[in-house]
RNA sequence: GCCCCAUUCGUCUAGUGGCCUAGGACGCAGCCCUCUCAAGGCUGAAACACGGGUUCGAGUCCCGUAUGGGGCACCA
């Protein structure tokens, strides 16, 4: 049996865009499920549409996600070159082939003269596209055009008669009529191919067994099962993925949303370094995107990609789109946070975020802060607000409004915190839970809630409403600090 | 305008003619736990787009309608 070979062939237009992302998720999983090969192969035959970067982008966002290519513009390959830009004679050839086997021809229209018969093929109703006018020149005409300097492209002589049915792995049998094709262009003026020649060419000998792209290529793949035929070389199978659409479900998910909102106010992350650089963790994305359009069976939301590889199939995959479902990754997230990261890894992802925020930490306390921030954060970054007070340089106080706690005043919070002061100051051991049962019969004494003890307690100590535990922070921040800081709110609550 | 594809709770999905009184998950609501916020536990509301067939029997097969998505470039 013959190795599976998949690829991932995006054009450098721009960052690594999340849906292209499932698509080369789904391409590798299905490679690897397989034991084959994945390839990665950069579609650059637009030169105008070039962005600088974008290839190693790609690649380092793909690797930050964990799907390695076996083949590709960086490592190389026994089928290289890998970028299309790099192939050019070989298109040129077998287009040229093409023609010498009257399945290609030479068409010189202008591109005002296109635009012309769009024109008129609209006005009449018609869809718009080439009528093949130029399918039959004379050797005469041709030598005319050269003779006005014209460059010709080479177009496809496409089979109008019939139907072309194909198997697709994951739409099922699919029906064209031939009629509505066109003779479509294969190698541009420029001496560039177009999609439809470079993705047939490459696939074939590159290898690959199994096409897979997005469903948009639905449409034009009676031209490339046309163009196998014409070339006669092996079909290999085709797999249109379903597309991602915007979580309102309208329109698919696009670039074009790049900075923009949801209804609800959230901002739609569209690349995948949005979501590297937002805190989410690879393997939770990885495991997010996998659940879309597949699903594990077992009922199961939660695996390792080892496990997806083990029982991935495309004819598992649904093949309609599906909205994005952006909330789902959240919990996600916090599930691969709380539960499939070790404190110790937990530790060093969270020094980026803490970083980046401009704090300077201190491994040490970062080690200890890591357990309390754990269960309370869904996205690495939510640490800075969470706890980012642990690394602060000067301690910021808080506004003498928020120690005060409910059903209490000014005076009774005074009160409370100095009562609190001898009592944590005769501690002999400074933990938690020694602070906790001490602080615990204090409220009893003074007749108050818990609540109101160990939160004005709280706020005086980190400054905040919201915050790790108490005294776990306070057995942290060690008891001088802890002191200070309490007598600190006290004086705001005089001042 | 023409062509292709799809259609199960708000969303992601299970379901391949009888196991479906349609299952799971996110989200949402309520309760419990609780020093804030989370996490955790329990409970709940919530769907087969519509109309015709086929069949003893249809969410599952066929046809139509509607809706949604996509395509129709010297872009990929």
């Amino acid at each position: 049996m013959k190795t599976v070979r998949t690829r991932f062939a995006p054009s450098p237009t721009g960052s690594l865009h999340i849906g292209s992302a499932r698509s080369a998720l789904f391409s590798w999983l299905l490679a690897k499920h397989h034991g084959g090969k994945f390839i990665l192969r950069i579609e650059d035959t637009d030169q105008k549409r070039y962005v600088e970067n974008a290839v190693e982008e790609f690649i380092e966002m793909l690797a930050w996600l964990g799907i390695h290519h076996d083949e590709g513009p960086d490592i190389g390959g026994e089928f290289g070159p890998y970028y299309q830009s790099q192939r050019l004679e070989l298109y040129q050839k077998w287009a040229k082939w093409l023609v010498e086997n009257d399945k290609a021809y030479y068409a010189y229209d202008t591109p005002e003269e296109l635009e012309q018969i769009n024109q008129e093929r609209r006005a009449k109703k018609l869809p718009p596209g080439y009528d093949g006018r130029h399918r039959d020149l004379t050797d005469e005409q041709r030598a005319a055009y050269e003779a006005e300097g014209r460059t010709p492209v080479i177009r496809f002589k496409m089979r109008r008669e019939g139907t072309t049915q194909v198997h697709d792995l994951v739409q099922g049998d699919v029906e064209f009529r031939n009629n509505t094709l066109q003779d479509i262009v294969l190698l541009k003026s420029d001496g560039f191919p177009t999609y439809h020649l470079a993705h047939v060419i490459d696939d074939h000998f590159m290898e690959i067994t199994h096409v897979t792209r997005s469903n948009e290529w639905l449409p034009s793949l009676p031209i490339h099962i046309n163009l196998w035929n014409a070339f006669g070389w092996e079909i290999p199978a085709y797999a249109h993925l379903p597309v991602l659409l915007n979580p309102n479900g309208k329109g698919k998910l696009s670039k074009r949303h790049v900075g923009t909102k949801n209804e609800s106010g959230e901002q739609i992350l569209v690349l995948v370094k949005e979501y590297k650089e937002a805190g989410y963790l690879p393997e939770a994305l990885v495991n997010f995107l996998t659940n879309i359009g597949w699903n594990f069976g077992d009922e199961r939301e939660i695996f390792t990609v080892q496990e997806a590889i083990q029982r991935f199939d495309l004819s598992g995959v649904n093949p309609a789109n599906s909205a994005y479902p952006i909330e789902k990754l959240d919990w996600i997230n916090g599930i691969y946070i709380r539960e499939h990261t070790s404190i110790e890894r937990l530790a060093e992802l969270l020094r980026e975020p803490l970083q980046k925020a401009g704090l300077k930490v201190d491994d040490e306390v970062l080690l200890k802060v890591t357990p309390l921030v754990q269960t309370r954060i869904t996205k690495l970054n939510d640490v800075v607000e969470l706890a980012g007070f642990f690394f602060h340089e000067t301690f910021i106080p808080p506004a003498k409004e928020d120690i005060i706690q409910k059903k209490m005043d000014a005076a009774s919070t005074i009160k409370l915190l100095e009562a609190t002061l001898p009592r944590l100051e005769a501690l002999e051991t400074w933990t938690t839970d020694a602070m906790l049962q001490d602080m615990d019969a204090l409220a009893t004494e003074l007749a108050l809630k818990r609540g109101q003890v160990f939160g004005a307690l709280r706020v005086a100590v980190t400054g905040q409403k919201i915050s790790t535990p108490t005294f776990e922070t306070m057995e942290i921040l060690g008891k001088d600090e802890s002191l200070k800081r309490i007598r600190l709110a006290i004086d705001i609550l005089k001042g």
